[in-house]
RNA sequence: GCCGCCGUAGCUCAGUGGUAGAGCGCAUCCUUGGUAAGGCUGAGGUCCGCAGUUCGAUCCUGCGCGGCGGCACCA
């Protein structure tokens, strides 16, 4: 007997694994017709350090690879950095660090962290997208992309931080400043690049209709962010021109059934005739400067009172050119979304009834709601609903729907607008004024415009020497990178000098990953077997940006010839968080989970903190996060309890998809676990054999195959936790077994059984049990054990019979029993006809395998 | 406000139109030569509530209640 040193065991296993290149990826001509199987993790920001979260997430990348494996599948599992952005510059403005040290010692850090958890990575793949190599390529597909239209420079405005000298995304501005500086952020308008994946919106939904395999839940947000719709643009002519000369306004709506209940035509303050009419109304300019201050984002915008002004000039009704309505702009209409302007119908459109209500404005209903019998009045809530439109001349009698589409025809008939569709989904800018990122291969000619860098001159590479003693992008202020004769006539030139959105650079890995040495951006044979990736697995927090730019960039690259798929991923899975209990002190300061020692008595708890033995507080259960202190890191349990009991415990106690919840107790638990299997195969002797046709030695095979069974099962639907659930059953089963009844072979194929199904999940300790079996070679190497449905049968079934519906006995029947001898056995079983007692049976229904239930009374 | 998910043992969660389950925790006992432990046995349930469909509902349908997530002046 020797206890289990995982600390031992488990580099062994991994060292062997190595040298024997056992993780290797085989070539399409070495697979043997063996089917292809791509899994892939979302690859990892290099922060430094693994957490649990990427644990978690490469635990279930693993157990499937292993899993496809064992299956008798040819897997491809890589592994890389999404390594450009910011926090590597804001280590170097921080601490002076350069960035490209900064990324490659955490690359370091986090790649042998990663191969501790003794993951089945083809290591050889790996690269990080801040490898010249990787963004070199992606500069030859840029601009790829550049000569079939697809990128495109835009003045566009953007969150500007006068302080930093940077643009901001959204998310970076938090209560209208700068999140690192605290400035008040301005709008400023900037000429950035734009890739057009508006042209693949269509595509874009309609292909969500294919991806079978992905969860439901982000098929639906991806859709939303698209946001079709589905209307009419409609000009409406001004009575008197405006100050810019023009003399209609155009409009979007999805409402055309709604035209005759119109009171008034909305413009967005930023609309270019809004802001004509500032430069000569001060009353308009001072009210469009209130908007633009008010409204510096869009949270606060969602909270703010409707408000605005009337210009002073008024409209024509399309359909009715007496019909004269005036022109307000208002605050809450969005210049980003159709044309900017807006005919509003308060009657049925609640937004457009606050600003009516508010500067009294005519509300006109038309639409009356079905199963009414009296004229719809509207008090101060819009009907939205479906109904019979009144009051509309021509429209008069037709429903919503058929309204919508013969004002629709109306309009193009009478030349006044168009049936249109506009999207949610704006073109993605990919300009980010930063040093860290993949440069966009442009140079800037004063005479010839921007100008793609010839493919000869590629990869643009970063220049070292930067410096980031003063704000803004250290390309811009490099004293010699920037200088450049144009390609076209060779005259002075200077390059451009924003970088790449880092989600370009993760929107094509995967397809990199397929041949990372091409000489090609992107090996189409190779593409071609692997792609699409068969099982992608990340966090939910990817379900639009990532997924939908890669789907993008996916299609666009097949529309260029360099891929076939259109689809980059078969299957998503997306799992959930890692999740810790928190501790506070009574005043309030947050306590690390190892200085907390726990009490429980009964159902309650008591923490109190190991270094002071102050009473504390527990607190909710939370995502682990530094700023909580509620983080357990890995290190701490990979030295406690070995790499396997905490692969297990990720896996165990909550299904994939939901987060789990790390406790201590958890953790023993799959650590007892380990030894309980490992005591069954520590000095194995099977000893001597007994007829597998033996009662004891046919239930242990009944076990062993159910076990195959739910095991195969669980792992095929990525239900893990369902998996080990099973797996401790058929545990609890072998070691209640009569060794000497059931024999050597039973056990024996029990065992081996067991060794295999826990493989992909617990990898050292399963190879270590093989070890004990005597089986040559290593389990990574064996075939999935095989399901046998006839061992898999019950002898006998126990079937309970019910009498209206209640419980009231059991009767033991064979499988597969006909219905008259079960309903013979049911009614003659003692206890039946007691709780019947005398009362006639109506009816008896028989459910073959399953139940009986006497209807009587 | 709109959309989606969830509600089962003290905790974390499986599960099924037909006998309510697992792990952890808890209690009792055994072992003290697997001991930074191991084992036996057990208690514990309004399957969120109400109504409907059904011979039978934790499961299906509807209406509530509670929690979580996404989107949100998108015309």
């Amino acid at each position: 007997m020797s206890r289990y040193d995982p600390k031992e065991v488990e580099p062994r296993w991994r060292a062997r694994w190595e040298q024997e290149g056992v993780f290797r990826t085989r070539a399409p001509r070495e697979a043997g017709g063996k089917p292809k199987y791509y899994v892939l993790e979302m690859f990892p920001y290099p922060s430094g350090a693994i957490h649990m979260g990427h644990a978690r997430n490469y635990v279930m990348g693993d157990v499937v690879a292993r899993f496809k494996r064992a299956k008798g599948f040819n897997v491809l599992h890589p592994m890389g950095w999404d390594a450009f952005g910011m926090p590597a510059e804001n280590a170097a403005i921080e601490r002076g660090i350069h960035p490209k040290g900064w990324t490659y010692d955490n690359i370091a850090a986090m790649r042998s962290q990663l191969k501790l958890l003794g993951l089945s990575i083809d290591w050889d793949r790996e690269f990080a997208t801040c490898d010249p190599e990787y963004y070199g390529k992606q500069q030859r597909w840029f601009l790829d992309l550049m000569k079939r239209g697809l990128v495109y420079r835009k003045e566009s405005v953007v969150n500007w931080d006068p302080v930093d000298n940077t643009v901001l995304a959204n998310e970076q501005v938090v209560d209208g400043r700068g999140w690192r500086s605290g400035a008040l952020v301005e709008k400023r308008k900037l000429t950035q690049w734009f890739l057009r994946i508006t042209d693949y919106a269509d595509q874009l939904i309609d292909g969500l209709k294919t991806l079978e395999r992905w969860p439901e839940k982000v098929r639906l947000m991806q859709e939303n962010w698209i946001g079709k719709s589905q209307g009419l643009r409609l000009r409406w002519p001004l009575v008197e021109p405006g100050p810019d000369g023009s003399d209609e306004i155009e409009v979007y709506t999805t409402r055309p059934d709604t035209l005759f209940g119109a009171s008034f035509i909305g413009l967005a303050p930023d609309h270019p005739l809004s802001e004509a009419l500032a430069r000569e109304n001060p009353d308009v300019a001072a009210f469009i400067e209130e908007a633009r201050r008010g409204g510096a984002t869009e949270a606060e915008i969602e909270t703010g009172e409707k408000k605005g002004v009337f210009t002073g000039l008024y409209v024509r009704h399309p359909f009715d050119p007496q019909w004269k309505l005036p022109v307000w702009i208002a605050n809450f209409i969005l210049m980003g979304y159709g044309t900017g302007a807006i005919f509003a119908c308060p009657a049925h459109d609640p937004r457009d009834l606050e600003f009516a209500r508010k500067y009294d404005l005519p509300v006109l209903p038309v639409v009356q709601p079905p199963n009414i019998d009296d004229p719809i009045n509207i008090e101060d809530e819009a009907y939205v609903g479906p109904g019979t439109l009144i009051n509309s001349r021509f429209l008069n009698g037709l429903s919503v729907e058929t309204g919508l589409a013969a004002a629709i025809r109306k309009a193009e008939e009478l030349g006044v607008g168009a049936a249109s569709t506009v999207y949610r989904l704006r073109d993605w800018g990919v300009s980010r004024q930063r040093y860290w990122g993949c440069p966009i291969p442009v140079i800037h000619c004063p005479r010839c415009g921007p100008v793609p860098v010839p493919d000869k001159d590629l990869p643009i590479v970063l220049p070292d020497d930067v410096s980031f003693d003063q704000p803004g992008n250290p390309l811009a202020r490099h004293s010699t990178w920037k200088q450049a004769s144009c390609p076209s006539c060779g005259g002075a030139a200077e390059r451009e000098t924003d970088t790449l959105d880092t989600f370009v650079d993760s929107s094509w890995y995967f397809a990199r990953f397929t041949n990372p040495d091409a000489s090609a951006p992107i090996d189409r044979d190779a593409a071609d077997y692997w792609l699409a990736v068969d099982q992608y697995i990340g966090g939910v927090e990817h379900a639009v940006l990532h997924l939908l730019y890669a789907r993008f960039i996916t299609r666009a690259l097949a529309d260029d010839g360099m891929l076939d798929v259109r689809e980059p991923f078969a299957g998503l899975f997306t799992q959930g968080m890692v999740t810790h209990e928190t501790y506070r002190t009574p005043d309030g300061k947050w306590v690390e989970p190892t200085d907390v020692d726990l009490k429980v008595s009964g159902s309650t708890r008591a923490a109190t903190r190991r270094s002071t033995g102050e009473t504390l507080v527990i607190g909710d259960i939370e995502k682990m996060s530094k700023s909580k202190k509620n983080v357990v890191a890995p290190e701490e349990i990979l030295g406690a309890y070995g790499v396997d009991a905490g692969r297990l415990f990720v896996l165990s106690d909550s299904p994939p998809e939901r987060d789990v919840q790390w406790t201590a107790g958890g953790v023993e638990g799959a650590w007892r676990f380990v030894n309980r299997v490992w005591a069954e195969f520590d000095d194995l002797v099977l000893g001597d054999d007994a007829p597998t046709d033996s009662a004891a030695a046919q239930a242990l095979r009944r076990s062993t195959h159910k076990a195959i069974k739910a095991v195969t099962e669980g792992f095929e639907s990525f239900r893990f936790n369902s998996a080990i659930a099973r797996l401790y059953e058929f545990v609890n089963t072998i070691k209640s077994i009569d060794r000497a009844a059931v024999g050597a072979t039973a056990r024996r194929e029990a065992l081996s059984a067991l060794a295999r199904l826990i493989s992909p999940l617990v990898p050292h300790l399963a190879e270590e049990c093989w070890t004990r079996l005597g089986d040559t070679g290593l389990i990574v190497d064996a075939p999935w054990p095989e399901f046998d449905p006839a061992l898999a049968v019950d002898d006998e079934l126990v079937l309970p019979v019910q009498i209206n519906g209640k419980r009231r006995g059991e009767i033991r029947v064979k499988p597969g029993a006909a219905e008259d001898e079960v309903r013979q056995i049911a009614l003659s079983d003692e206890a039946v006809s007691r709780h019947l007692d005398g009362a006639t049976v109506r009816k008896v229904i028989v459910v073959k395998d399953r139940i009986v239930n006497i209807v009587a009374g």
